[in-house]
DNA sequence: GTCCAGGCTCTTT
DNA sequence: AAAGAGCATGGA
């Protein structure tokens, strides 16, 4: 099969694997040759990598400039922000060098809103796979490669076909519901997606919580892998954990967890996080 | 069988 | 404002 790629040289700090089982996308997978095959932006690309040398199949120039470019956060400088972050503590230390080719995913917005209703409670292989059931039954087929059929993740308006019984269906267990309804607000823009984008985190946070199924933590997340909040901090269990054994962080309510880490970890405390997040998951497992 | 997973909503203090 | 119960589902 003829597929154009892109390959971009020089490029530091970057990771596909990292990026890919960083749990801030779910629609990433190992291949046989130990690249990445991912969907977004209704397109299906396969990236591998060797060194300092990123190849996207599936890509070409001008898709990069318009998409991957953005999504794969190629204007931030991840040198200079771990330079920053490094000599606070011995934890943060340990989570950079082992993540240090994390990048902070810039998705779609309302891809976010629903792939992180499903993942309260939840975890990360079953929120894949009900994501991959959401994709094949209601996004649009985009391509077949080496067998595998591959479908964008459906818009409001393509979700907005299914009922509360076929969400269920999906394997997405009592978020059905929340899904329906939040679908249903956005495709009536009575939460209008646009205008989060250019909001402070305070005011997107808040607009973001009129969604059923949305509270500070799933809020969080997507403001921080959809529209560059960085100083959002998301805590879930894993960076709770985190917080009061290492940090000695008694209360961890919204809004002490906030400011403490704006003040210890800077502007960029989401990013300080998510080394945390993928740092801590991959201790014991 | 119990516990847990990138928590939220609803109810009760 | 803060704390607790209940919630689908599958894997350990």
């Amino acid at each position: 099969m003829m597929r154009s790629e892109f390959v971009i040289e020089g490029v530091k700090k970057f990771s596909i694997e990292q990026i890919a089982e960083s749990g801030q996308a779910f629609r990433w997978e190992k291949d046989q040759n130990g690249g990445y095959t991912g969907v977004a932006f209704g397109k299906v690309i396969n990236v591998i990598q060797e060194k300092d040398k990123v190849i996207i199949k599936g890509a070409n120039k001008e898709d990069h400039q318009k998409i991957w470019k953005n999504y794969f956060d190629m204007d931030r400088d991840y040198g200079q922000l771990i330079k920053g972050l490094k000599g606070k503590d011995i934890h943060l230390d340990s989570a950079i060098l082992f993540g240090e080719g994390i990048r902070i995913l810039n998705q779609d917005l309302w891809e976010m809103i629903i792939s992180f209703i499903i993942s309260g409670n939840n975890n990360i292989p079953r929120i894949k796979k009900s994501i991959d059931i959401i994709c094949e039954k209601y996004g649009d087929f985009i391509d077949e490669i080496d067998g595998k059929k591959y479908y964008s993740f459906p818009s409001p308006s393509q979700l907005s076909i299914a009922t509360v019984d076929d969400l269920r269906k999906c394997g997405v267990g009592y978020r059905d519901a929340y899904i329906h309804k939040t679908t249903k607000v956005i495709l009536e823009k009575q939460v209008d997606l646009d205008l989060i984008q250019n909001m402070n985190l305070e005011d997107a946070r808040k607009e973001l919580k009129k969604l059923t199924g949305v509270g500070d933590k799933v809020a969080d997340c997507i403001l921080l892998f959809s529209c560059k909040k960085t100083t959002a901090f998301p805590v879930d269990t894993w960076v709770k954990k985190i917080l009061t054994t290492y940090y000695g962080l008694k209360k961890t309510s919204v809004k002490e967890v906030n400011k403490f880490a704006i003040e210890y970890f800077g502007e960029d405390c989401g990013i300080a996080q998510q080394y945390l997040f993928y740092y801590i998951r991959n201790q014991n497992l």
